[in-house]
DNA sequence: GAGGAATTGATTTTT
DNA sequence: TCAATTCCTC
């Protein structure tokens, strides 16, 4: 990509005197947004107003009037694919000229910048990026040598605290007493902090956090760093705002400084990403931080019908911290649209066979599938809809599934080609050294991990030093020895070859596509599969590294949006995009509030959770489908749901409910406005307070009989009776089945009573 | 050290 | 449930 501190600087083109046409398609509130380039601007945008065009305009308004100069605009964006989008829209209003800012994520920004003054912070050329899994398997490495309890100190989690810390930028010798986790393990999480750290610069890599943190190291260690970079960008866009997390708020501090020419664009009540460090009061302090700042409220939704604006205001409404926005259709004659429907079903099967029906329903009405999404809390959730769309053949896409370069053979092939990069990367070399084998199993890497961590220097180096002793066992050195020659050769290849050939020379001589291709397990084709995808994938690239590069930032894999698809997503997913038709399934306490948030963090996880249905509902353009079943089978077993508080709150004029006979209150009498509402599932449950965890009442946690309509027997079924035990069924007539018992002898009772028997 | 069998234990959300 | 460990034998 463009590289921002590479100047080309020529002087910008003449002032146009007619303002851009596309000005004038803007309602007031965005015009101000877009036109307002002195000073700081926060725009305050709710769902559905208008703010990616708000964004583009403002980009686009800048380069096309303003006398700034080419590469002067930083735009910073949430994901790679909406940088990529607003490029498009930008370059659709002003033509080439949009290619002329600097336009990516923070983290992206990050890798330009230690590119460029890494050995400042002890970096050197070529340093790797590492994902998560890196970091936990150099993270366990220490703890392994450090002779600490895996059992207690399980990386992943000790990893994730590591990682909130660095999203609030703290260095690991700038921890305060409060810092989250900060007594785990007996307060040796700073201590592992620092070696990890000191690990990081031994082997020459830095994690996701990392990019940040030494920005702002750079930033604030040397000031003609700041200088540099902070007079480059004269004027800095900032798209969903409520989710930058503490670092990048520093960074944006530090690069607006001198100007104050700083414009935020987002939606407190879209904060959905604290957990990741995401911190809603870099919204809520705005105005503070940046004096003077002119604050724009777009309250004019042009998405949604009223009536699923009504519904989205009425349960944001329940959060007591937001800054306070009123939604409104822009235009208010238009068609309030159909109510918000509520559908309570038995378990998780009914619920999926029960939206995949309507979404058919839709299809057959003439709406495209791909005006249709189902929009999920947890990804394990698809699973159940998938099998239904599979069985009845309807076309769907999951998206943010398991990504093409998080796949394990993927993962390993990159790994082959880190080696050839940087014969240095150790986490590459034990993730590969033994993969296929090569009998250098955990006792061989042990030895090396620990010269490697003594003499501090990396792994492969530790290889080659070890080889030359007889530390080994004979055939250990032998193997280690032939490995570390191949490394070498591909790497002398890495230079005369292209990386696709380069790929698949060493994927053929490292035997590694020939482990697979001898594999019998069920899935090892579909992998030999990715492995030639990838090859493929490496002929757009000219330059191993700048693929290598491509893959760690860019994980997103291409969606294929030709055919008309169902969407499946989390919620988290979709932020952003929009659909005509929205199902939102699994509306249970437990589940959504998850159980998590509100254990972990009260009654801020459950706002949080709540906006996180707010971002649901206001996906929809048209429909809404809420349902909730009244049990689930988590693992093996059955568990009883109650529904969703949020369902209480959601005011119930727009809601219309369809809900199984029996399942909530008893009969006709469930509906969501009946009072005591949706928590009188199987008698009263206990509610502890806001925030608080509800719980079904004991007694309810029996598997569910869901009454089986007397047409599924046919005589000869063997059935199954709570009194009278099994019994074989003689004839249906109606609703009642007459059935001989084995014991209890011939009777007849209702179908609703008596299971299959298998 | 490899390979299969048995056991366990985990499920937010992701740049 | 199912995948990922650990255990157990060769």
């Amino acid at each position: 990509m463009d590289d921002p501190f590479s100047l080309d600087d020529p002087e910008p083109g003449p002032v146009p005197e007619v303002l851009p046409p596309w000005l004038d398609a803007l309602n007031p509130e965005q015009r101000l947004a877009v036109t307002t380039t002195e000073g700081p601007v926060l725009v305050l945008s709710g769902a559905g107003t208008g703010k990616t065009r708000v964004l583009t305009c403002r980009l686009a308004y800048l380069l096309a009037t303003r006398p700034v100069r080419p590469w002067r605009i930083l735009a910073v964006t949430f994901t790679n694919k909406a940088a990529r989008e607003m490029r498009e829209r930008a370059a659709a209003l002003i033509g080439p000229d949009a290619e002329q800012v600097w336009l990516g994520t923070f983290h992206a920004l990050g890798v330009r910048l230690l590119r460029r003054h890494g050995e400042r912070v002890g970096l050197r050329p070529g340093f790797t990026i590492l994902d998560t899994d890196d970091q936990v398997r150099l993270l366990k490495q220490i703890m392994e040598v450090e002779n600490l309890d895996l059992k207690r100190w399980q990386p992943a989690v000790a990893m994730s605290l590591i990682q909130r810390w660095k999203d609030r930028g703290l260095c690991f010798d700038a921890l305060p007493a409060d810092a989250p986790g900060r007594d785990f393990a007996a307060g040796r999480l700073p201590d592992l902090y620092r070696q990890y750290q000191e690990r990081l610069l031994v082997v020459n890599a830095v994690d996701f956090g990392d990019l940040l943190l030494h920005g702002l190291t750079l930033f604030t260690k040397h000031p003609d760093v700041l200088a540099e970079v902070g007079g480059q960008f004269q004027y800095i866009l900032v798209d969903e705002y409520q989710d930058t997390n503490v670092a990048q708020y520093l960074w944006l501090r530090l690069l607006a400084r001198a100007h104050g020419n700083l414009c935020c664009v987002g939606d407190d009540d879209q904060s959905i990403y604290s957990w990741r460090g995401a911190a809603v009061g870099n919204i809520l302090r705005f105005e503070q931080d940046f004096p003077g700042a002119t604050v724009v409220r777009l309250e004019r939704n042009y998405r949604s019908t009223s009536t699923i604006l009504a519904a989205a205001s009425g349960l944001i409404g329940h959060n007591k911290a937001r800054m306070g926005k009123d939604l409104r259709a822009a235009d208010e004659t238009r068609d309030p649209g159909a109510p918000i429907t509520v559908w309570g079903v038995w378990d998780g099967a009914e619920e999926a066979r029960r939206v995949v029906e309507e979404a058919e329903a839709l299809q057959r009405a003439g709406e495209p599938l791909n005006s249709m999404a189902i929009l999920v809390r947890v990804g394990f959730q698809t699973r159940e809809f998938e099998e239904r769309l599979i069985v009845s053949g309807t076309p769907y896409r999951v998206i943010g599934g398991p990504r093409f370069y998080e796949r394990q053979e993927i993962r390993d092939a990159l790994a082959y080609l880190r080696l050839a990069a940087q014969p240095d990367d150790s986490l590459a070399f034990e993730r590969v050294v033994n993969t296929p084998r090569r009998g250098l199993g955990p006792t061989t890497i042990q030895i090396l991990n620990r010269v490697a961590r003594l003499e501090r220097i990396s792994l492969p180096e530790a290889a080659r030093r070890v080889v030359e002793t007889d530390e080994l066992r004979p055939a250990a050195r032998r193997s280690l020895r032939a490995f570390l020659e191949d490394l070498s050769r591909w790497r002398a290849l890495a230079d005369g070859l292209d990386p696709a050939a380069l790929c698949g020379t060493i994927l053929d001589e490292s035997g590694y596509v020939d482990m697979w291709r001898a594999d019998k397990a069920p899935d090892a084709e579909g992998r030999v599969e990715n492995l030639k995808e990838l090859v493929g994938a490496l002929k757009e690239f000219d330059s191993l590294i700048g693929f290598l590069e491509h893959v760690s930032l860019v994980m997103d894999n291409e969606a294929r949006a030709a055919e008309d698809a169902l969407t499946l997503m989390t919620l988290h997913g979709a932020k952003g995009l929009e659909f005509d038709t929205v199902f939102l399934p699994g509306w249970e306490e437990e589940l959504f509030p998850h159980r998590r948030a509100l254990e972990e963090n009260g009654v801020e996880g459950l706002e949080e959770e709540r906006r996180l249905a707010y971002v649901g509902l206001t996906r929809a353009r048209r429909r809404v489908f809420i349902s909730f079943a009244g049990s689930r089978r988590v693992f093996a077993d059955w568990r009883s749901c109650l529904p969703s508080r949020f369902l209480d709150e959601l005011p119930p004029e727009v809601v219309e409910t369809d809900t199984a006979r029996g399942l909530v209150g008893s009969g006709a009498q469930g509906l969501s406005n009946a009072p005591g509402g949706w928590g009188r599932v199987g008698g009263p449950g206990t509610v502890s307070g806001e925030g608080g965890i509800r719980r079904p009442s004991p007694g309810w946690s029996a598997p569910p009989t869901r009454p089986t309509p007397a047409s599924a027997f046919k005589a000869g079924d063997r059935v199954s009776h709570e009194s009278f035990g099994l019994g074989t069924v003689r004839e249906v007539s109606g609703d009642r089945l007459d059935i001989a018992f084995d014991t209890a002898g011939p009777r007849k009772v209702m179908a609703a009573f008596v299971t299959l028997a298998r």
